[in-house]
DNA sequence: CGATCTATTTAAAACGTTTTCATCATACGA
DNA sequence: TCGTATGATGAAAACGTTTTAAATAGATCG
């Protein structure tokens, strides 16, 4: 309890400036050189087990806590994760699924989830400048990739630690965890064929980003095999406004031959949808039929029930963390960076190598 | 260009070894000494103009941004907002909606935007007092208050800044930004009165915070004005499942005297209100009417037209960062901290004290 | 018994800022 | 000509860590 041999303050308070106590404070109350203390605390080997033990008991005592400031500007490690919101996540919460999920698996470890914005249109490749130049984060978690994507390249340059949600096409593999958006389209797309739907519409994600591309190829694959008439609507896609979406369905059904069969790549897209068809007096499940990717409960209360698949937004944030935590630790092993969710797979169910 | 009467390495690329310009840099560069560039870019009056300029103009040149974790450890200022993210918010966006705002507030500050999740069921007493201890921020952000908040006690003692989201009835003042709910639920039931509807419902927030209160009272004085039948819809609430909440009210629809108008204080409440009428066969518009509070895109495009009044949450989240900052700046003057939302006033029109 | 090991501990430097306290001209009033 | 403002700059300490390089004391050994 009291200091010996040591040119000490008296009693074993914080003799903090700021009143928190330091590795300082511990070192005044064991009669330890600061250097010991530390090193105790990080269990370095060198130091006898004892004053390991003295040290993280004082410690304890005292409410000690490391000073992110101070490790950070010794160490150059932030002990922190960027995620880059987009402005398309207001809508229906895949944001905060997403931060959810990265949290969970940021839980108990030292780094902590800081999130950049990325609206006012900012070029997206901006913000990965500053984070990087800046040294603002350990390592970085974006979604919505592009099958070229420029920030992909760019952080790969750099060796800059990240996972994507979504894949890419570039030649050096990198960390993502990507939902299999063709086997839901495919799988979809089945099932209205097998519901006896013959004329089929899709609608998918905005031109350019690669799960767009997935979505559509899982269509079209599932529409050849079954030889039947398809269309993927144009002008609209799961960005575009529910009000858009609606009026859009209007429109077609207006024209010769609709479809009878949708499938959506969103909820909010598919409660258009249907609104869409009630207007022109059509009854889901009588006149038409559509399967729609779930993300959220909100579907599951809608009468007449909309035929979902689900994509579990949390668990994919969860994973990323996982992954980038290990990509941080130094992991270059590709096959425990990348992983592709199955749409039937929970996340309790998924490969050993992901179960860290 | 060149340093002069300095013993100083060569070139002016970055001499530092982490490769980073830092104020070292700079003062090699311009032969000028750290305290002078760390005033001049600070522009202190006491450095000469041109000083200011031509440092200024060096650091723009080779890129110098200051190491924030060396202010931190300097200066205790962490440069960095929390907000406290429930688990609830996972449904429609409310989380992703306040960010988004908080950022646009924090936008061009030094401030970034830090997420402390507080899932788990961890009590959330325990997530500040870890925030408070650790110095993980310079203001903290949350939702959802009670009247007797122990959140808003525990940093109040601490002379912590923070602001809510929502009221309390502390004595001590505090900064708050609410919504108006008195007013939305009042102007809602009284929309539906004159709709026709006399036998009306409500479905709030969960019993305990304070806006589900505010939502109560406003909803009973309007009642009470018009003296029609009423009832607060027991067993379930806000942030209820949607298939609870359907099931209740088809549950309440087999009891005698059913409701004809409802108040919901959300728009999946909402959904699953008019998908529980409808499996009674009752149609919206026709044999009962809703009013409810819309905080996203997503009723706009349902048809038949759900009546709603609507909470901007972007805003809202814009406010809280402005009003944040300021009481981190140090401001005491409880009228500039504290915001009523009127349900009628969109972001732009709000008082002159608010448009920093 | 002096020399080399080994096991533990320590002093001091460093990370990049900000801040306190000088220093040094130059100009000014007397 | 001297003291004293004044205006601009600098040296050095400090924030709380981690890390490099030493020091100390036993213990082992030839």
């Amino acid at each position: 309890m009291a200091a010996r041999s040591k040119p000490v303050s008296a009693g074993a308070g914080p003799a903090n400036s700021r009143g928190k106590p330091t590795l300082r404070t511990i070192a005044d109350i064991t009669g330890l050189a600061v250097t010991t203390v530390s090193r105790a605390l990080a269990n370095a080997p060198q130091i006898s087990i004892e004053t390991r033990n003295r040290v993280r008991q004082v410690a304890l005592d005292i409410g000690y806590s490391p000073d992110r400031a101070a490790q950070r500007l010794k160490t150059g490690r932030t002990n922190v994760i960027a995620i880059l919101l987009e402005p398309h996540e207001e809508i229906l919460g895949y944001g905060t699924s997403v931060m959810a999920g990265i949290a969970k698996a940021l839980q108990g470890t030292a780094y902590h989830l800081i999130v950049m914005p990325n609206f006012l249109n900012a070029a997206n490749i901006d913000a990965i400048n500053y984070i990087i130049r800046n040294s603002m984060a350990d390592g970085l978690i974006f979604s919505r990739t592009e099958p070229l994507d420029p920030r992909v390249m760019l952080l790969s340059e750099n060796g800059f630690p990240f996972v994507t949600h979504g894949r890419t096409e570039l030649a050096t593999a990198h960390p993502f965890v990507d939902y299999d958006n063709f086997t839901f389209a495919y799988e979809a797309t089945r099932r209205l064929i097998a519901k006896g739907r013959r004329r089929l519409a899709l609608i998918s994600g905005p031109a350019g980003y690669t799960f767009a591309g997935h979505i559509q190829h899982g269509f079209m694959t599932a529409v050849r095999e079954a030889g039947c008439a398809y269309e993927i609507l144009s002008d609209i896609d799961l960005d575009c406004p529910a009000g858009a979406i609606r009026d859009r369905i209007r429109r077609r059904y207006a024209e010769k031959d609709p479809p009878d069969g949708f499938a959506c790549g969103g909820e909010v897209c598919a409660l258009a949808t249907i609104t869409g068809m009630t207007d022109c007096g059509l009854t889901l499940g009588l006149e038409y039929d559509i399967v729609a990717k779930q993300t959220s409960q909100l579907l599951s209360a809608i009468q007449p029930r909309v035929d979902t698949i689900y994509e579990d937004l949390t668990a994919t944030g969860e994973h990323m963390g996982r992954i980038l935590l290990r990509r941080i630790a130094g992991s270059t092993n590709i096959n425990e960076l990348q992983l592709l969710l199955n749409p039937e797979l929970p996340f309790e169910t998924q490969p050993a190598s992901v179960a860290d």
